[in-house]
DNA sequence: ATTCAATTTCCGCATTTTGGAATTGATGCG
DNA sequence: CGCATCAATTCCAAAATGCGGAAATTGAAT
């Protein structure tokens, strides 16, 4: 039941703004259209799900946005660092992300915009990939424990054709992290978009997120690149320093209205 | 079954960075430690929970954030209307949020930032209030045909106190967006912040989100909020229009990584 | 007007969930 | 150092809930 519901959420994810029928999803999932139907009744009752025009296709709900706005905020991480993201951005004109574990993926659950627009070319909050796949997530899982790593690559090596790479390649650039404790990519992904990564570690655990810039390549010659991971140095060993006092967990101020 | 797990969810959603554990998830909903303990696993397995440095306190997980950046694309107001809070941010050095309706809530779902921050004062993405509040929610619902807006208004009028409104001034400034086509509000939420909203109506349809800006009111006299309230007006009716013409619905392109 | 596909409702059966009790584990106290 | 306490986890039989086939309804297209 629960598996199901979560099943047809991912379903309706990759739908998009469009939406999707009752029977394709039913289709998809393998279920029948009875039970595909209760489904979508009872998550429609939450706001999970909403009507697309009032009509028959269904498309994920605002009330899981709600949620997930706690669930960004929740790991705390991303009110400590958004500062540093936006000192980043500010003082490169780049485009600065968070990114942190889940599963299998890694996942943006902060971006910054710099003066240069890639928006297009990039994940959005919430975007997700196979570890190992971009920057931050690479570095991601180069601090993982090793047993880890090993049991993350042999799940994720057959998607990692789809994004252009090998399993080779990806080791490669773990060992790249894991001797540099940072990581430039070239072409990453997309022809002439660059990046640099870092991963945040905690201190006393492993390491659980990273920041990374993407930059259109043409834009910074190795110098700049040098210069802007120092800086970027910089930001995360401030970070972790704050990690290290717990700092306050206790609620944000419950503030004005958007 | 599901509502349980729903109703998890918001509890957790409520614990924040910190989490929470199973005893008191059960107790606040009234379920059983095994009941509970069941369906943390169950949506632990799924990424939607994860524990706080591998203990036994409980937050929301990060495949939420995943989901939720799907469902905030999925209503495809975003992705046009990410360009015009851009411009908006960019020209009145304020912040602008765009908001859609969830049930009896309002949801913030995306959010550019000014030159002049008021982070710790506004709701971020996934930020959520009862509809009639803040100056957003109240232009949505002010859209809504007379019998919703009755139901609504009587559905969230407990909850109006807490956020120092009365009924009746709800009723007011929902007669103003009736008359005007937006509000502007002072001391909303917050002695000093100031906002202007206005609601998008997609042609042929009911109204279905709101842009709003939000600034400290000492920053803004009457003539520049007359200014500003025009400028968003343009922008709102070119919305509208590329609304009109359904335009691609299709997904955005697979892009690079963060 | 008729047909066909898709959605929604109904209902008996069986699979699943449920919560009390027992077990294990962790933390603090005498 | 061992004991007591509280929380988390596992187990199990009863039963409630979800399941999907089939029937009814909607509504769009011919």
């Amino acid at each position: 039941m629960l598996d199901r519901a979560v099943g047809l959420l991912r379903q309706l994810g990759e739908a998009g703004a469009g939406g999707q029928q009752l029977s394709r999803l039913a289709d998809a999932l393998g279920l029948s259209a009875s039970t595909t139907h209760r489904l979508l009744a009872a998550l429609e009752h939450h706001g999970w799900v909403e009507r697309v025009d009032g009509g028959k296709r269904h498309r994920l709900g605002a009330a899981l946005v709600a949620l997930a706005g706690q669930a960004a905020d929740g790991t705390g991480l991303r009110r400590i660092c958004r500062p540093a993201l936006a000192r980043l951005s500010g003082e490169s004109g780049e485009t600065t992300f968070l990114i942190v574990r889940s599963g299998l993926n890694a996942v943006v659950v902060d971006r910054q915009e710099g003066d240069y627009v890639i928006e297009s070319l990039t994940q959005g909050v919430g975007g997700l990939m196979p570890l190992g796949i971009g920057a931050g997530s690479v570095a991601i899982l180069a601090g993982q424990p090793l047993a880890e790593i090993e049991a993350v690559l042999s799940a994720n090596a057959g998607r990692y054709a789809q994004f252009g790479s090998s399993l080779e390649q990806v080791r490669h650039r773990l060992a790249r992290v894991q001797a540099d404790g940072a990581l430039m990519l070239d072409d990453s992904l997309i022809a002439g978009l660059a990046a640099i990564s870092l991963p945040i570690r905690p201190p006393g655990h492993a390491v659980t997120a990273a920041i990374a810039v993407n930059f259109i390549a043409s834009r910074l010659d190795a110098e700049a690149r040098q210069a802007l991971l120092e800086r970027m140095r910089r930001e995360v060993a401030a970070v972790e320093a704050s990690l290290a006092v717990p700092a306050t967990l206790s609620r944000p101020p419950r503030g004005g209205e958007g």
